[in-house]
DNA sequence: AGGAAGATCCGCT
DNA sequence: GCGGATCTTCCTG
């Protein structure tokens, strides 16, 4: 049913990002490729509020040629590069001139699977295929090509949701040690008792 | 001009 | 659990 494949409005975007980064959780994530479609629904995600968040790229009002989208409207694709081999994608939110985005984690395949599968060399019932940010990228075949992308009329695009979530955990953002006391704000969300969650739990802390 | 670090993943122990 | 892979981006000097 292309109904329930149509892409949310600029509205659902344009809120704020913590707000956002919890009712991401569920919707379903779909990338229109000439090998047919591909769609996930989200199961984790994470906000990211410069210019105060020190965990943000935009953080201390940082605009440089790679955040800049996510100081425009909200709606559009931020994705970027890490570790020399791994792309992620965020969702940019809440206003123009507000650098906030929300990192899309992990996701549950419900279909195209079999793209899925060939790209990340893994069956296609493999759980690896997409719990994890990077992971999620190379299943859905997006890179710097989708950076900036308006993702409320592009072939890649959030859909509401066919089934509603599970019960909403959450945690401390996932790999931003390096950002003080903004490390520990709980602005990770995932549903929980899912097990395309890349964490299941937060990460336990040296004492 | 140079270098350090990174919103990770994978394979091995 | 640990470290290597791999390269873009940004800050410093």
């Amino acid at each position: 049913m292309s109904s329930v494949l149509s892409p949310l409005p600029q509205s659902f975007y344009a809120r704020p990002v913590l707000t956002v980064a919890r009712d991401v959780i569920g919707k379903v994530l779909v990338h229109v490729t000439p090998g047919g479609v591909l769609a996930a629904r989200i199961v984790e995600a994470e906000a990211y509020r410069g210019p105060e968040d020190r965990a943000a790229h935009s953080w201390g009002g940082r605009r440089t040629e790679r955040t800049e989208v996510m100081f425009g409207p909200p709606g559009f694709a931020y994705v970027f590069f890490v570790y020399g081999m791994h792309w992620h994608l965020n969702l940019v939110t809440t206003r123009e001139g507000a650098p906030h985005a929300v990192l899309l984690r992990a996701g549950e395949p419900i279909s195209g699977g079999a793209q899925m599968a060939r790209r990340r060399k893994l069956a296609a019932d493999d759980v690896r295929l997409s719990n994890g940010p990077g992971k999620l990228c190379q299943a859905f075949g997006i890179d710097r090509r989708h950076y900036g992308v308006d993702l409320t009329c592009s072939s890649l695009f959030l859909s509401d949701a066919p089934t509603p979530r599970g019960r909403l955990g959450r945690s401390p953002r996932i790999g931003v040690d390096y950002a003080g006391a903004w490390a520990e704000k709980p602005w990770r969300f995932f549903e929980r008792d899912n097990r395309w969650v890349s964490r299941p739990r937060a990460s336990p802390k040296p004492t």
